[in-house]
RNA sequence: GCCCUCGUAGCUCAGUAGGAUAGAGCGCUGGAUUCCUAAUCCGGAGGCCGUGGGUUCGAAUCCCGCCGUGGGCACCA
C-alpha cells in the first residue's frame, strides 16, 4: 500500500502547510522517470480554494516538506504545478523489508457480498463463453476476499421451466428412437444422457466437474426448482403487490417496472396462469438480497444486457431504493468470446450441438493458459480466443512469460544450493533493482484498485509488467559471479519479486512453477 | 426504429475517480549467448486515441451529436 502511505503523507503536508484537510489525493507514477517515483496534482485542486497558482502552491509544499515529520527519505520537487516525489534508496529498502505480498490491508467498510456467475442452463455442455465468466467470477471472488469482504459464490441452476421440459423430452425421444420434438436438443451429448436417471442433474454435475478442472468451485448451487417448491414466487409477487407495483391487464398480471426506469412493464403471471421466467427471477433476487446482506454482484453474458433494467427495477421494488446504488448491486455484462482456430472463427450452436466445449479447450491447452487468457481481457470488450496462440510457448503467450520469471528465480536457488535470504542489507541500487522493488511495493494498491473496479484483468497486467522487470534485472544484474554482499542484496530483491508473482498467480488460481 | 456495449499502432489488447512526451505483445527491422534456462534481453520504424462540437488551466478518459461494430427490444428461458 505504498501509494496509500504516500497519499497520507501528502494529506499531512497540506494540513501542516495550509491548515486545510483534504481527501486522499491521487498518486501517479509519472511516465517520465526524470520526474521521480511518484507525483501528485494536489496543487491544482487547491489553487481555487487558496487563490494561488498551482505553481506557487507546489513550491510552498515542497519548501514546507523539509520541516514536516514523517517524510524523511522523500525528496519533493515542484514542476509545472505538480509535486514530484523521489524516494531515496534507504526508504525503499525499509519499505521492502516490512513488505509481504500476501498481507493486504482490509477496506474501510467490509461487505457481505453474494456473487452469482456462470449460471448456465443445464441443457448442454459449457463453452468458452461460460469459461470466461467462470474465470472472471472466481478471480473476482478471491480479489474481494483478499481486501476483506465476505463473499458467497453461487451458480443459479435453471432446472425448471419450458426449456428443461423440452430437454427432458429430447433425451427421452432419442432413447426411445423417436423424432426429437420441434425446437428440441439434437447435440451428440444428448445421446450420452439417455441412460442417466436424471439428465438435468447429470448435466449440472458435468458443469461442476468441468468448472473444477479450471479451479472454479462454488459455495452453492442454487436450484430454481426449490423456489417453486416452497412457494417463493407467489411470495415475491405478493411483496410487489403490497408495494402497489402490480396491476392486471389483458388477462395477465404485470409489474410496473416503468416506475423504476425500465422502458416497459413486465408480465409476472401469464394469462394461462403460469409464472414468467422474470417472476421466478423476482423470487430468486428477493432470496439473494435476504442472504447477501450488503451487496449483490451478477455476472451475465452480453445476450442478457437488455434484461438488466427490469432486474434493477425489481430489486428496488423488492429490496428498497438503496439497492439502486452501485455499492449495493452490480451487474457485470461480459461481452462475447469468438473462438479462433487457425485464424478462422468457429461457429457454435448449442441446440444442434455444433460446438467446441470448454472441456475440449482445457484438454488442449490446460487450465493455466485458459485462465490467464480469459482473465487478462477486461470483461466489457468482446474478445478473440485463439487456440493456436494459447498453445504456444513463447512471448506471444504471456502466461509462460510470467511463469518463466518465477521459475528462473527458483533456478538460481537450485544452482547456488541455498534457500532464499530472509533479510539483507543494501548498497547502491541499480535502475533494474530499484524499478523492480518499486513495482512490487505497489502490488497491494493494485489489488485494491482491481477489487474496487471489479476488474481482475488489472492483476494480470500487473504481473506481466512484474515479469518484465524480473527478466530485465535477470539480464542486467548477474548473481552467481557477484561478490557475496551484492549477491545477497539481489537475491533478497528477487525473492520478494518471486513471492509477489506467486501471490498474484495464486489470486488468479494459476500455478507458479519452480522449474519449466 | 428504440435501448445498451464497444471503436486506441498492420494485428490482439492495456491505459478512463481528467494530468506533464499515449503503452505492451505479435508482426516488420537491427543487435546481445566465454555469464544464473535465449521460453530471455536491448534498440528502431509504426498513432489527428472513429468523427464533429462542448466543459476544463489540462480530455484517449467527462457531456452532446454523427458514423461504424456487436448485442437486446416476448404473456421465451
Amino acid at each position: 500500500m505504498i501509494r496509500v502511505w504516500i497519499a497520507a503523507r501528502i494529506v499531512d503536508l497540506v494540513a501542516a502547510t495550509y491548515g486545510v484537510a483534504i481527501p486522499y489525493p491521487a498518486i501517479d507514477m509519472p511516465k517520465n522517470p526524470e520526474y521521480g517515483d511518484f507525483a501528485t496534482n494536489v496543487a491544482f485542486g487547491l489553487a481555487q480554494q487558496l487563490r494561488k497558482s498551482p505553481m506557487a502552491i507546489a513550491q510552498e509544499l515542497c519548501d514546507t516538506s523539509k520541516m514536516v515529520a514523517g517524510v524523511e527519505g522523500i525528496e519533493f520537487v515542484p514542476l509545472n504545478g505538480f509535486v514530484n516525489l523521489k524516494l531515496n534508496d534507504a526508504l525503499i529498502w525499509r519499505q521492502l523489508q516490512s513488505w509481504n505480498p500476501t498481507t493486504v490491508l482490509p477496506v474501510a467498510v467490509p461487505q457481505r457480498i453474494l456473487l452469482e456467475y456462470v449460471s448456465a442452463n443445464p441443457t448442454g455442455p459449457l463453452h468458452i463463453g461460460h469459461g470466461r465468466w467462470a474465470v472472471i467470477g472466481s478471480c473476482l471472488k478471491d480479489l474481494l476476499v483478499q481486501v476483506g469482504h465476505q463473499v458467497h459464490s453461487e451458480f443459479y441452476v435453471n432446472d425448471a421451466g419450458n426449456q428443461i421440459g423440452l430437454f427432458r423430452a429430447s433425451v427421452a425421444a432419442i432413447r426411445d428412437g423417436e423424432p426429437v420434438p420441434e425446437g428440441g436438443y439434437l447435440g451428440a451429448y444428448v445421446k450420452d444422457l439417455v441412460d442417466a436417471p436424471n439428465p438435468v442433474e447429470a448435466m449440472r454435475s458435468a458443469h461442476e466437474s468441468t468448472l473444477a478442472r479450471i479451479g472454479v468451485v462454488f459455495d452453492q448451487w442454487f436450484s430454481e426448482q426449490t423456489l417453486h417448491d416452497r412457494g417463493a414466487v407467489a411470495e415475491a409477487i405478493s411483496v410487489l403487490r403490497d408495494a402497489e407495483t402490480v396491476y392486471q391487464a389483458d388477462g395477465a398480471e404485470w409489474f410496473r417496472s416503468t416506475d423504476f426506469g425500465d422502458d416497459k412493464d413486465r408480465v409476472l403471471t401469464k394469462s394461462d396462469g403460469a409464472y414468467t421466467y422474470f417472476a421466478v427471477d423476482c423470487a430468486y433476487h428477493a432470496d439473494k438480497m435476504a442472504r447477501a446482506g450488503d451487496r449483490m454482484i451478477n455476472i451475465w453474458g452480453a445476450d442478457h444486457h437488455g434484461y438488466v433494467p427490469r432486474v434493477r427495477a425489481m430489486v428496488q421494488a423488492l429490496g428498497g431504493s438503496e439497492w439502486a446504488s452501485a455499492s449495493r448491486f452490480n451487474v457485470i455484462i461480459g461481452q462475447l468470446v469468438t473462438l479462433l482456430k487457425n485464424g478462422e472463427p468457429i461457429r457454435m450452436s448449442k441446440r444442434t450441438g455444433e460446438m467446441v466445449t470448454l472441456d475440449e479447450i482445457v484438454d488442449e491447452i490446460g487450465s493455466d493458459a485458459t485462465r490467464f487468457f480469459l482473465a487478462m481481457k477486461s470483461s466489457d470488450s468482446s474478445i478473440e480466443f485463439d487456440l493456436e496462440v494459447a498453445k504456444k510457448k513463447s512471448n506471444e503467450n504471456p502466461v509462460f512469460y510470467v511463469q518463466y520469471a518465477h521459475a528462473r528465480i527458483c533456478a538460481i536457488y537450485r544452482k547456488l544450493e541455498i534457500l532464499a535470504p530472509t533479510d539483507a542489507t543494501h548498497e547502491i541500487l541499480n535502475t533494474a533493482e530499484r524499478n523492480l522493488m518499486m513495482w512490487c511495493l505497489q502490488f497491494q494498491d493494485e489489488i485494491h484498485a482491481a477489487a474496487e473496479n471489479l476488474a481482475p484483468n488489472r492483476v494480470v497486467f500487473f504481473l506481466i509488467e512484474l515479469a518484465r522487470l524480473v527478466h530485465g534485472m535477470y539480464e542486467s544484474s548477474p548473481i552467481l559471479k557477484t561478490e557475496p554482499a551484492l549477491q545477497r542484496q539481489r537475491l533478497y530483491i528477487l525473492e520478494k519479486a518471486r513471492a509477489c508473482i506467486e501471490a498474484g498467480l495464486q489470486l488468479l488460481r494459476i500455478s507458479a512453477p519452480i522449474a519449466m
